[in-house]
DNA sequence: CGCGTTGTTGAGTGGATTCAATGGATGTGG
DNA sequence: CCACATCCATTGAATCCACTCAACAACGCG
C-alpha cells in the first residue's frame, strides 16, 4: 500500500534543482520554506490517482518510473508519457478538471503531493513558480506532439527505434528500462509480440544489447541504417 | 500571399470573448487598449509559421481552421491540431523554443499575431491573461493526450467515428468539415483510401450524410453500435 | 470542352495482430 | 534442493486490417 513516510523539505531537497522550485535561488525564502509537502512511497504497480478522480494535488517524481494512462472501456491501454525524476503531474486541477489519465508506479517510487490550493498561493506569490509550471507546459505539450507523430505516422520498428534513441541516447552508453514488452506495446500502440520481434531481431544483428532490465545501442547508425532506410525516422 | 490588414483593437473584438483576453472585465483597462496586434489574412494553404523557425509570436485564430502539423524527412506527415475560431496557437517562443510544428491555414483564415515580448509584459501585469494562458495549456494538454489514445489505442474505424462525433456533435446536426480525405488521413494516421471506404460505406448505411464540405451524423446509435462494437470507443 | 484535382472502388500485398505453444526466469513451499 | 507455480518473453502459424497500386468517376475551373 502507498504511505507517506514524512513531510518534504523543499528547501534543502536532492532533487529540487530539478523541481519548478529550482528558480528560487533565494534558499531563505519564507513561502518555500514553510512548504511541507507529503512524501508518499508507492511500490510497483500501485496506483497514484485514478483518471475522473477529482484533483485536488499535483505531484513531484522524486524517485522511480511512473506511468500515465489512459484505458479505453474494453480494455486497451495507451500509455500517455513516462515520467521521470524531478517530473510534475497530475496538475489538471490548476483549470479546474478532474486527472485525465491515470498515474501508475512502474517501478517502487517516491512522490511529493503537492495540495493544490497551497501549490496556487505558492504560484501567485512567486512568479518564478509561475515561470516553471508555463515552461512544463509547454515542454509537455510538444513532447506530446511528437509522440502524436510518432504514432501517427511511423511502423512498429520505426516508433521503437525512435523510443530507444530517446531512451537510451546515441552514445552507446547502458540505460537501466524499467518497461516490460507489454508496456512498451502500450506506450507504442503495439502488441507484446510485435515488441519482442523486433528487439529479438534487432539483439540477433548485434544492433542492441539487453541485460537485467537495462538496454544497450550497440550500433545506432547500423540500427538506424536498417530501420529508418529513407529517412522515416 | 499572406497580408496585414491593419491593427487589431483587442477591446472591442468580436471574439474576444473566446480569447485570451476573456477574462480582463475592464473594457476601459489602459494595457489592452494600447495593444494592438496586426491582423493577417491567409488563403487556404497558406502556411502562418514554419517548424523550426524562430517562435517570436504568438497567433489568435479569428476565423477560419488553421490546422498544425509535423513532417517526417520521408515526406509523411501528422496533423497535431486543428485548430478553430479563438484558438491560441504558436506560443512556444515562451519557453524559449522554436516553433515544434508548421501552421498551415485549411481554409481562408484570419489571425491575430502577438508578438511575444509585447503579449510577455501584458501576461506579466495582468494576472488574468496568465489564467487564461494556463487553463489553454492545460486544456490543450489533455486534448493532446487524448489523440494520443485515439492514434495508440484505436483501430481506423473507430479513430474515424471518434473524430466524427467530436467535430459534429451527437444531435444530427449540420457541420462543416473543411478537409479532404488527405487531410482527415493525415489528422488520424490513415490514409485517403481508408477514411474513403469508411465514409462511403457509412453513407450507404445512411449513418451519415455529406454534403458540399459539411457533414452530419444521421444515425449517431447505428454508427457507435457498428464501429464500437465492444466499447472500443 | 479539356484539364487538374479530389474522391471512389477494386485487387493484391504486406505488416501487425491474434492465437497458440514453448522456453526461461523467479519465487515458494515442501 | 527440488518440484511446482507464476510471470514474462520468445517464436511460429494463420488471419486480418490497412496499405499500395491502379483505374476510373466526379467535380470545379479556366
Amino acid at each position: 500500500m502507498p504511505h507517506i513516510i514524512g513531510q518534504g523539505q523543499c528547501a534543502t531537497c536532492q532533487i529540487r534543482h530539478l523541481s519548478i522550485f529550482a528558480e528560487l535561488e533565494d534558499v531563505l525564502n519564507e513561502d518555500i520554506r514553510s512548504f511541507h509537502p507529503s512524501v508518499m512511497v508507492f511500490d510497483a504497480a500501485e496506483t497514484v490517482y485514478r483518471q475522473q478522480s477529482v484533483a485536488n494535488s499535483a505531484f513531484t517524481l522524486r524517485k522511480g518510473v511512473v506511468k500515465l494512462i489512459k484505458m479505453l472501456p474494453n480494455g486497451r491501454s495507451q500509455i500517455i508519457r513516462l515520467l521521470r525524476k524531478g517530473d510534475l503531474f497530475g496538475f489538471d486541477g490548476f483549470a479546474g478538471e478532474a486527472y485525465n489519465h491515470t498515474a501508475i508506479a512502474v517501478t517502487n517510487s517516491e512522490v511529493c503531493r503537492l495540495p493544490l490550493n497551497e501549490l496556487m498561493a505558492l504560484k501567485k506569490k512567486n512568479p518564478e513558480i509561475e515561470q516553471a509550471m508555463m515552461m512544463r507546459w509547454i515542454r509537455d505539450l510538444r513532447e506530446a506532439e511528437d509522440m502524436m507523430l510518432e504514432l501517427g505516422a511511423k511502423k512498429a520498428g520505426e516508433r521503437l527505434a525512435s523510443f530507444l534513441f530517446k531512451w537510451c541516447g546515441e552514445n552507446g552508453s547502458w540505460q537501466e528500462l524499467p518497461l516490460s514488452r507489454l508496456e512498451m506495446g502500450e506506450l507504442l500502440g503495439l502488441t507484446i509480440e510485435t515488441v519482442s520481434r523486433f528487439l529479438s531481431d534487432w539483439k540477433r544483428k548485434g544492433l542492441i544489447n539487453e541485460s537485467r532490465g537495462s538496454m544497450q545501442i550497440a550500433d545506432a547508425d547500423a540500427l538506424r541504417e536498417l530501420v529508418c532506410m529513407n529517412g522515416s525516422c
